[in-house]
DNA sequence: AGGAATATTGAATAAATATCAAATTATTTT
DNA sequence: AAAATAATTTGATATTTATTCAATATTCCT
């Protein structure tokens, strides 16, 4: 095999590389795009007034997401949820009653990647999880409809969480989990 | 007491009987103008698939209620009805009913009647209780005030309360605690 | 990988809804 | 009963929301 062939080769073998990481990319960009923009919508709805779709294009401009009115007409009719008038006069969306268990795979690795959950430890029987500002009660929300079987309920602060396990769940079990693995980067 | 004052006093109650019924008229030709109509608004709704107020309007026109489109936006927004999708992708206004207020006082039971509370359930020593969103914080208040001699404190979220019991305090205490709680009033 | 079948999205626009200002109607006061 | 006040309604319009259509992007199959 000459220099020439295995200068060939190397270059196909980086582009084969290039190619899945970009396919990655897009696959990632992907999940970022609906489940889990809904996903934060109705995080979104749930914690705050929320009384038209430019309001709620605003607040989503600011967490990143940069979507059109007409998608948000679309989500809020996937996610069934009302607009209701308040006693102050004002309008409000509400997402139904009863929350929807929403599969969501990915998502919690989808924030781990974003470098929203900056650790997790224990104390006792508890995970106390560290994210960044905002961040928790949305995460909280994934670890509440992911894992129900493992945890009893999860408390939200703003950048931090709150794990409940049930009893008998251990650590490693919690670990395993919410793929502590890949929050363990700095 | 002659003719003539008979006859005055006749007329005068003559007069106010007329004014009573005259009143009672306007009255009643206020009631239909809208409280009445309202009335009519929220049977139709309760008992009909109505997806937008043209189509309110026509149903008010066949029973000879004459009302433009502007009256019946207010007339919804009076009556805080919500406008909400459907499965089938149709939308439907909906009124109030499901979506009343926490009850600011009553028993254990009644909050888990009400659905306030979802379920109680322990993990060692500690206590958590899942609320419908949003009721968390005003629930745990009430515990933090009203049986600080079983409990240490209490941490809410949006829709989970963690309870700490003090030390020695049996998961039996607690359930016994927070039927005393919340059974005071009514 | 290549191509058909699906799904998602945004721009433009249609449809629906909320609100403003003025007019009308009812209510109260004098 | 007339004037003053307040409430209700409407036509017009502004605002908001839903949908259509075309352009990607994605998934599913082979």
């Amino acid at each position: 095999m000459n220099k020439y062939q295995i200068i060939l080769i190397e270059s196909i073998v980086i582009c084969k590389i290039y190619c899945i990481f970009a396919a990655n990319i897009n696959n990632y960009a992907f999940m970022k795009n609906k489940r889990n923009r809904i996903q934060i919508i109705s995080e979104i709805l749930r914690s705050t007034v929320v009384g038209s779709q430019e309001e709620l294009l605003k607040i989503l401009n600011q967490r990143q997401y940069e979507v059109t009115q007409a998608t948000l007409s679309r989500d809020l009719k996937l996610l069934k949820v009302a607009k209701t008038p308040l006693s102050n006069g004002a309008y409000k969306y509400i997402l139904p009653s009863y929350n929807k268990p929403l599969p969501s795979s990915g998502s919690f690795n989808t924030l781990i990647a974003h470098g929203a959950v900056l650790s997790l430890e224990f104390s006792g029987q508890l995970a106390v999880i560290k994210t960044k500002p905002g961040y928790a009660s949305a995460i909280a929300w994934d670890i509440d409809n992911k894992s129900t079987e493992y945890v009893l309920g999860t408390i939200a602060g703003d950048d931090t969480i709150l794990v409940i396990p049930r009893e008998g769940v251990t650590h490693e079990d919690i670990l395993e989990m919410m793929n502590i693995t890949f929050s363990e980067k700095e």
